[in-house]
DNA sequence: CTGTATATTCAGTTTGTACTGAAAGAAACA
DNA sequence: TGTTTCTTTCAGTACAAACTGAATATACAG
C-alpha cells in the first residue's frame, strides 16, 4: 500500500472538512479526495488502510459516491476485488452533484412552498402577510430553478468560455 | 404569544431541515424562518417559547444570524427587550449568505490548493499526476470565483431580468 | 459441494454538535 | 445605591450521525 505524501494528506483532510461544511460526510469526502488524486483504481481494503477507517465504513461511503455517480468500480485482471476510481473531470463532477442536490433539496422545497401557498387559509390571522413572504421565497426558488435549467442547456465548456469572454470585456472596458 | 398556524409550522420545520442539509444549524434556520414569516419583530423569550427551545439557545442562534447580516435587533417603544426581525428581501439574503460562505470556505480552499501546488515535490512518486489533478481542481475554483465576481458587479435585479430575457429568447427560438 | 476471498449489513459504541439550565454579566430603573 | 429585567456565557448533558467489528451474504475456485 502506498503511503500518502504530505500534499496528498493536506488535500484529503481539507476536502473532508469542506464536505462536512456542506452536509457531506467527512469520510465520503476523504475517500473521494483520495480516489481523485489516485492515478489508478484502488480496492476498498487499501482505502480503509490508507485513511485508517473501518472496511465497512468504506463500503458504505463508496456506495454513496457511486449513487452520486462520481465514483465507479472497475476490475483488474487477475484480481477478484472491486477497484474504485473517481471521475476526473471536475466540472462534470460538480455538475452531477449540483443536479442531484437540486433534485433532493431544491425541488422538494419548491413543492413545500407551493403546498403552503395552497394550504394557507385566508381567514386566519395575518394570512396576507404570510402569503406575501411565502410567495417571495417561492419566486426565488423558481428563479434559481430557471437559472439552473438554462445553464444545463449550454453545451459543456460554454460556461468556461463565457467566463473568459466576460473577463476580456471587462478588461477592455476598465 | 401567538401560536403558530399549520402553514407556519410546516415552513419552519422544512426550513430547519434544509439548513441541516447545507451545514446550517437546525435551530438557527428555524428561527430565521419564524422571523421571516413574522410581520413584527419578536423578542427572544417569545422565540424560545414558540419554537420550544431554551432561551440561551435562541441567544446563540440569533447571534449567528446577526453575523450573517440577515437578522437584526430593533427596539420597541416602552419595551426594554431586544426584538428581532429578519431581512425580507430574499435575493439580498441569499447574496449575503453566499458571499460569506465563499469567504469562509471557497477562498480558503483556493489558498490550500495553491499551497499544495507550491509544496508539491517534483521528485516524489507520481508528482506529475498529482499536480495535474490539483491544477484542474484549482482551475475550477478560480473559475467559480471569477463567476461570482462577475455576478457581484451586476446591479440588483439584473440577474432576474437576464433570466426573464433568456426565457423569452428560448420561447422565440422554440 | 466445500473452502476461501471479498463485500455488505447491522447492532452496539463512539464522537461531535447542539442544547439546556444555572450562574454571571449588563443595562435600565428607582 | 441596590433592585429588577433582560442577555450572554459556560459546564455539563442529550442526541443524532458516524463509525466499528462481528456476523452474514455473495461470489468464485478447486
Amino acid at each position: 500500500m502506498a503511503e500518502l505524501t504530505g500534499v496528498q494528506k493536506q488535500y484529503i483532510l481539507h476536502w473532508g472538512e469542506m464536505g462536512t461544511r456542506w452536509g457531506i460526510n467527512r469520510t465520503v469526502a476523504q475517500i473521494h479526495a483520495l480516489l481523485y488524486l489516485s492515478p489508478r483504481a484502488i480496492p476498498a481494503e487499501e482505502i480503509a488502510e490508507t485513511l485508517s477507517v473501518a472496511r465497512s465504513n468504506v463500503s458504505t461511503s463508496i456506495r454513496e459516491l457511486e449513487t452520486w455517480g462520481i465514483v465507479r468500480a472497475v476490475h483488474v485482471l487477475g484480481d477478484r476485488r472491486e477497484h474504485y476510481e473517481s471521475m476526473k473531470d471536475v466540472w462534470e463532477m460538480f455538475r452531477l452533484v449540483i443536479e442531484q442536490r437540486k433534485r433532493r433539496e431544491i425541488d422538494p422545497t419548491r413543492e413545500i412552498l407551493r403546498q403552503c401557498l395552497t394550504d394557507l387559509d385566508p381567514k386566519e390571522l395575518g394570512a396576507d402577510y404570510t402569503r406575501e413572504r411565502l410567495a417571495a421565497m417561492a419566486g426565488f426558488f423558481e428563479a434559481v430553478t430557471e437559472l439552473y435549467d438554462q445553464m444545463k442547456r449550454l453545451p459543456t465548456g460554454t460556461v468556461r468560455k463565457l467566463l473568459r469572454m466576460g473577463t476580456k470585456v471587462r478588461k477592455k472596458a476598465g
